[in-house]
DNA sequence: CTCCTATTTATGTATGCACATAATAGCCAA
DNA sequence: TTGGCTATTATGTGCATACATAAATAGGAG
């Protein structure tokens, strides 16, 4: 006989969801311990662990040292977006990217910004504007905000080559951020730039990155008509 | 000499990181296998392995049996997004939630839902619309497709004391599916549920869901204005 | 009864080892 | 040259073991 085919943490992954969506195990409620897993599944603790990791990962399960596992009360869903630099967004549909600097200058942040990235009122940022196009067509409206006393080399540096996206990508690790969307209605100005209606509905994303407690940069970028932001679950 | 302290997996992903983000190892290119990594760290090759599994779930590096490790060439960010059932959501801001359902019927699909459900264009499928309300207040307007075949106990189920949102989060397991995010202006019968004006800017998500190759679900969620999505890096 | 401490316990992580698996590289034959 | 087989090699995974760490609990001092 074979008795040699070990489990893999997969199938223990599989089995505990299926008993959880089954209510085998109800939200909030206490799962058996790894060792008694190992036990029932007859594996090493190492391999449950593993499985219940990953369901941690996804939400479904909350983990705590000695207070043991439980089912989530709230399943909630997590999706993982892939933000990638607008430039290669834009390639990879097999359209020609170009970028065209608007404005620069560096000027008092109005108060949304300062609040944002936790700077002084009274301290000069550099402020860009920008234009994405794809093909040509105005794709997306940058405008963004850096902190040159965190990014001096980005007073120096050359956006009418490389988009402030990618050359911050590039040339700036971050520690963290946050990322919001929404929808709004077009301004004239922003009208105008994209080519489309005042009051049309675009997409919105605004972002903003820190490293050690300091705010890096904030940028809002408003989408032409039409733009979706696509993601598997 | 304390001779014991081990190397955590934590410090090397972070050592691992800085060396790309220090263009020590460039875009592209393959790094040391995790043999020598171990040896490199005095640690076991576990231990890399780890570390080097959870640089890669963040999308720097690609990595692939026997052809090794390599820096991705677009740094790609990936941002982990937390989707709630839309009343776990509110109730957490201190909000009531309350849901009404506007219509139920059996209808033939549009020809866009069948696309994307990939249903047939004959078969009648469950058609659900309803409001989700925040303190009274419109919050957003839910258009659903139900695969009555594939869930057959979503005809029974009474969709007006538990929005169709929730019942099938709780009753029905699915294996993936597809979120799109966009912004719409509001038509008519969208503006008079949501109370805003018709052209106003609204916030739309669309998912679907699978299982087993069927298409189980596919809804509309168009938020009333000023929604927004967020979600940290 | 309250507060503090010590113990217990479930998860978290490191290690050495073995073997599985994918994919390249090299070899040989037609 | 081409086709396909084989060996090699880097990653992927499983296991037994040991110890680290967080946190709940029990026990003891006041």
């Amino acid at each position: 006989m074979t008795e040699s085919s070990a489990i893999s943490w997969q199938s223990i992954r599989d089995e505990v969801l299926r008993r959880i969506r089954a209510r085998e195990w109800r939200p909030g409620q206490l799962i058996p311990h790894e060792a008694d897993l190992a036990t029932e599944f007859g594996c090493a603790r190492t391999t449950v662990n593993r499985a219940l990791r990953e369901v941690a990962d996804s939400g479904m399960i909350e983990r705590r040292r000695r207070a043991g596992t439980r089912v989530a009360l709230h399943p909630v869903r997590r999706a993982t977006l892939e933000i990638p630099v607008l430039r290669v967004e834009i390639e990879r549909r097999g359209q020609a990217y170009g970028f065209t600097l608007l404005s620069r200058a560096a000027e008092l942040p109005p108060p949304g910004i300062c609040a944002r990235m936790g700077s002084a009122p009274d301290r000069p940022l550099l402020h860009l504007t920008g234009l994405h196009t794809a093909d040509g067509q105005p794709h997306a409206l940058e405008d963004r905000w850096i902190a040159t006393d965190a990014i001096p080399a980005a007073a120096q540096a050359d956006f009418t080559t490389i988009s402030p996206n990618e050359w911050l990508v590039l040339n700036v690790p971050f520690e963290g951020g946050d990322l919001t969307f929404s929808a709004h209605a077009a301004s004239e100005g922003e009208a105008r730039a994209l080519r489309c209606a005042p009051g049309e509905a675009l997409f919105v994303t605004e972002r903003s990155t820190f490293q050690a407690g300091r705010s890096l940069t904030s940028v809002r970028l408003v989408f032409a008509p039409g733009h979706r932001v696509h993601t598997r679950l």
